[in-house]
DNA sequence: TTCTCAAATGAAAACCTATTCAGAAACAAC
DNA sequence: GTTGTTTCTGAATAGGTTTTCATTTGAGAA
């Protein structure tokens, strides 16, 4: 019942070579012909074959796009973007959701059963094991928001975690914090361990700075104001806290106002990711910004890259990150930061 | 380089088709048999190649997961459970992100390309266009979050959005509540249309009611807050608000908030969708609940029976609404309602 | 033992549509 | 007419799985 090339030949009288060359970029095709072929091709409402193509070409033109955290907002802003940027390229994913899923192994099946071309893993949490199997198995990766190790054995991109955390001390120390603390997400996750290793770091270089640290279940609401309504119960002898995400950090947020403490005067609550809605106005969350258009544009270069060059020697791509002042800290005394535009 | 078939039966010394009756459901295989194939499986890490087998079933177990929306937090939880969905039944979601997109013949397009089996469609605000294009092309497809006509042409699962209204009205009009506004969506999208419709007619039942309505350019944050922000210019004359969805509601608030009046003392506020954002703490909104599990499992259900049951006569499923009571309209006088487990 | 029938197995063809390749044709330039 | 280049055609090819069908095996009955 489809459409297939052998019809649009047929309906515009030429070989079916030819209209295989006229939906071929860079092969080559007379004019007449190109029109001829279209003509046909559009009155018939043709679609090549992507599947049918992938017998010979070895190319099925799939992306797998694999993530393990739909509880987070900021992923929706991540699969809109992939998305595009994929489709913009003729290219499709293939959404794998792996959230209950622990064995590297039986993900890379899933994959392989559809011949993707490449994997994009995006997700902060996921273990490097997982990048790694799709490596071994032959596959294209690039891990996005990933670690960024100093020997990389996959893509890596995303932002350097650690100098995230020396980014948070600084601004607090900066905005006259002494007493601060570091709010984590999942506590072996590598993310939560390269902030506050930075974090602490910075801190040492100060004199009289006090850290403490604790560690929420996740990176979701509940979980950090749970984590912040237990550490409330001890006192508000903390000044100041960096989390190690936005959702975290609204929740921390929600305990702190439940108790009927005042941000930024009571406690200051500095967050990480910039997702959309931390700028909302009844949010309004100082925040460290992530860079996501440019590492996600960035993860599907190197994944289209990887198509034609699939042994290329693994790379770390590094963006920066900065700080969003909105209203959950003090003002900075010396040096006002601006948003960005 | 990947492991096949041929390699597996090679290495269990048995015929290929041995193998293909071990991985097929309901093929007559012995146990011994079974044991050895699934032996030489694991050991070669052998994933059937679900395009290769495509060839011959004419089924490529893909499904379209076609959606426009990617900025309403709704669509983290729909995309979650529509991949997990998915997957348990050993299909896959192949995304596509229709934001930009007006031709659905282009769309048609995109999906006939890999040759999906089926289609869901969704989205609240795509028009009926989208999903009879793909019907027309041959391809099943099950809209969700669609309007519920009364002469469906394609498969429709959601809610009763008139029903809604009426339901929003009753609410508004038991808790004492008697100048009411209706802040839509898109005034075009039918699931704003059809609202607005349930909502007026049952408030038309109510001696004493009046009603007021204006319209939101998106379901998105920004938009709730602008309207209502141009809303208060007149000054708060209306009592509470229905709002056509969470996301709009949750803007509105901030608006009405920065306003310097107290919700729900100064204004109530009803929105509709009840997503995950909508219980936390900090926000708490009063919502219309819609059973999106409901709607995406009988959505998957729909779209798998239609595999085999292509020509299958459409139907619409409703699934009811409930309202969830939380704290942004006054308390019920007479029959409080409570929150679902 | 022999027979019957169902279940299990193997060999080879079928599946399907786009691409590729060698050679033919058309065209251009001299 | 010759040479060189571009364009076009037809047939072969790509490829892992399923399917078909004929054959073998095995359990139980006679």
């Amino acid at each position: 019942m489809p459409v297939t090339l052998k019809d649009v030949a047929e309906r515009a009288g030429v070989s079916r070579s030819a209209v295989s060359r006229t939906f071929t970029n860079g092969a080559s095709v007379s004019d007449t012909m190109r029109r001829k072929v279209e003509k046909a091709a559009l009155e018939l409402g043709y679609a090549p074959n992507a599947l049918a193509s992938s017998l010979t070409t070895g190319r099925t033109r799939l992306i797998g796009l694999v993530s393990n955290n739909f509880h987070n907002p900021i992923f929706l802003e991540v699969f809109d973007l992939f998305t595009r940027g994929l489709q913009e390229r003729g290219l499709r994913p293939l959404l794998v959701n792996l959230s209950d899923e622990t064995d590297p192994e039986n993900s890379v099946r899933m994959l392989r059963q559809y011949s993707v071309d490449g994997v994009v893993v995006a997700s902060s949490t996921l273990t490097p094991a997982f990048s790694v199997a799709f490596k071994d198995a032959g596959i294209p990766v690039v891990h996005s928001f990933g670690r960024l190790s100093s020997a990389p054995q996959v893509h890596v991109v995303g932002i350097d975690n650690v100098e995230c955390g020396r980014i948070a001390a600084r601004e607090l120390v900066a905005r006259g914090y002494r007493k601060v603390g570091f709010m984590g997400g999942p506590e072996l996750a590598t993310s939560t361990q390269d902030r506050i290793e930075g974090f602490s770091a910075e801190l040492a270089r100060h004199e009289g700075v006090e850290l403490s640290q604790s560690f929420a279940d996740a990176y979701s609401f509940p979980a950090g104001r749970k984590e912040m309504q237990r550490l409330l119960q001890s006192g508000p002898s903390v000044e100041a806290y960096f989390c190690g995400d936005d959702v975290l950090s609204i929740g921390a947020l929600s305990a702190v106002q439940d108790a009927g403490l005042k941000v930024p005067d009571d406690i200051g609550l500095i967050g990480l990711n910039d997702m959309e809605m931390s700028g909302w106005e009844n949010i309004n969350l100082t925040t460290i910004h992530q860079p996501i258009k440019q590492i996600i544009s960035s993860s599907i270069e190197l994944v289209v890259a990887m198509l034609d060059e699939p042994d290329r020697y693994p790379e770390a791509r590094i963006f920066p990150s900065t700080v969003i002042e909105r209203g959950t800290l003090k003002p900075n005394p010396t040096q006002p930061h601006k948003r960005l535009p």
